[in-house]
DNA sequence: CAGCATCCTCGGCGATACTG
DNA sequence: CAGTATCGCCGAGGATGCTG
């Protein structure tokens, strides 16, 4: 990572560097986790399915209906719920019990940096729901502006 | 937002039921603030567009070589960085300055609530980042117990 | 009941060329 | 220099059917 001194006006251009330095310049790297778990909870359901996860520990089917309930769209696909919770249990946000061969018998907990996943991801969605109003209010006077 | 009582155990429902409340049920619909913002930094390139704007005032091309500083893939597509800037501007996060006409001469930076949303996603990055080293961890055991 | 395989749709993102 | 228009790729995610 090397600012071209030219390239930049200052003060930009101490203030790239230092944030080049202490973001460690994870930036885009495809497989960064910083990157890979904000495309996940920016997605369309891990952020619903860690809020619910949240509440306890849910079987496979259960947890599925529980997300149609929340959702006002169509319900999740089986198989898009599969690899979401896959993703999450990768990542050791959450674990997986089997208690039951046939019928299988599965359900889903968060673990602790689980928990402490759906916290954050909670301030989130406090804070822009704090802002919902405000937000929609600008969209309307940007699109208005528009023609 | 129903909750039906016999499509859940104690005390799972009673959770589900405060959580629908309390969320407001944005839950998942199309042009939910809260949706769309989460998704707008979990995309490829808002996230770091903010912490770089959180520096100072750049123009277009400045902050299109910055961008590409910080990065380890490819630089942004112009028509990439003009589409999340106007997606930025329309939810009042940004403000883009015009002070020329030809050759056009534009300038961008963060309004107050702009401000703060880059410093909501500084605390997801650096939560992240305290983890990354877990994270990785658990995925290389998930990925070895996969054989 | 949970998961996998298959097929398909659609939108994000990129590359390129052109305007004022 | 900033923005627009056009084209194309590719992967997320949805629908369906099958297995143990």
């Amino acid at each position: 990572m090397e600012i071209d001194p030219q390239d930049f006006a200052e003060p930009l251009r101490a203030g790239l560097a230092a944030l080049a330095a202490d973001m460690a310049v994870h930036g885009t790297r495809r497989d960064d986790p910083t990157r890979e778990v904000m495309a996940m909870l920016g997605d369309r359901w891990t952020m619903l399915i860690l809020q619910v996860l949240a509440i306890g520990t849910w079987r496979h089917a259960e947890l599925r209906r529980a997300l149609s309930r929340l959702s006002s769209e169509k319900a999740i696909a089986q198989k898009v719920l599969t690899m979401k919770l896959r993703a999450l249990e990768r990542d050791g946000f959450v674990t997986r019990h089997v208690t039951g061969d046939v019928p299988p018998r599965v359900s889903y907990e968060l673990t602790g940096m689980g928990c402490q996943l759906a916290e954050e991801g909670r301030r989130m969605i406090d804070w822009v729901n704090a802002r919902g109003a405000t937000i929609e209010e600008a969209r309307r006077t940007f699109d208005r502006a528009e023609d």
